[in-house]
DNA sequence: TAGATGGTTTGTGTTGCATCAATGATTAGC
DNA sequence: GCTAATCATTGATGCAACACAAACCATCTA
């Protein structure tokens, strides 16, 4: 790390690849989503807290990188159709903590199981192993999975 | 394929943290690129011409999968700047063959290099190798490489 | 008790689209 | 040669997803 090697290769930038790629599987996402009253937006909220368990309002909102007012809109879509239920925080009555409700993760299992098409054709160059490679690449650069989005409940 | 295999584990969905972390290299890539006089999606399209060579405007308009009279206003930015040039093809005078110009390369160059810090910020969780992995995947989901967005030029 | 914090509502403005209509130049097919 | 189709262009409209600001209430901290 100190001294970096000089190599010859030069240095990929995935950034913009990482937005196209994206793109791609957000268009195709909207119709399927649609049906089931969710956007992409919606969508990653509830994966979001699927993944790491209950979170704060704010820590969402940082989680998400979206502006608190912005999270208050998109959690009360959410709540408005019973996916999501907030309750205040034991610790600190002014938060709000947010959790997947047993019908939001109905609803998300749901949406998984119609993106299928979605991602098979986005991602039809890629087995299934360098699918789930992917998968797992992404997971750790967001780093989900060992720590929650801020540790909420008790 | 024609049976699949029934497995413990559950088919993971990369859209949502695809579109995640692509917002994250987005938000912190805006600030990098507004002083070089380029928006992301300007630095996303001089990425296709690099990558694929020149190519008409309707197949960067499929590539992009924006609607042609988008990618109009986009490509008159870049125009503007003398970052690409347009000129007729030999083989169909309706059509425009874009190419990246020497300052358009060098300006994407330029762009790359301010966003090394970026990319070493949101995927600070991945070695260098992980995020070698990554690219790999990203470019052959996108099937960037061994054709062009549509071969245009003889 | 005063200042800070978390959430809420409301409003404004920007950006990045999709879509539409109309136009001119060019090509393809009959 | 003529008609219909295609490619690019301009301009307009509308929507979604924000950022940001202001004001307010409830709650916490020092």
């Amino acid at each position: 790390m100190a001294s970096l090697p000089v190599v010859n290769q030069p240095v990929h930038r995935s950034g913009a690849l990482l937005d196209q790629l994206a793109r791609r599987v957000r268009l195709r996402s909207e119709s399927v989503l649609a049906p089931l009253g969710l956007r992409v937006r919606h969508l990653i909220a509830l994966t979001v807290l699927r993944d790491r368990g209950g979170c704060t309002q704010q820590a969402l909102a940082t989680t998400l990188e979206i502006d608190g007012t912005n999270i208050v809109g998109l959690l009360n879509d959410l709540e408005a159709e019973n996916l999501i239920a907030r309750r205040r925080s034991p610790e600190d009555r002014r938060r709000h903590v947010v959790e997947l409700t047993d019908a939001g993760a109905k609803r998300l299992a749901k949406a998984e199981f119609a993106l299928a098409a979605v991602e098979d054709e986005v991602f039809a160059a890629l087995s299934d192993a360098q699918r789930e490679a992917l998968y797992g690449l992404l997971q750790q650069a967001l780093g989900t999975g060992d720590d929650g989005c801020v540790a909420a409940i008790d």
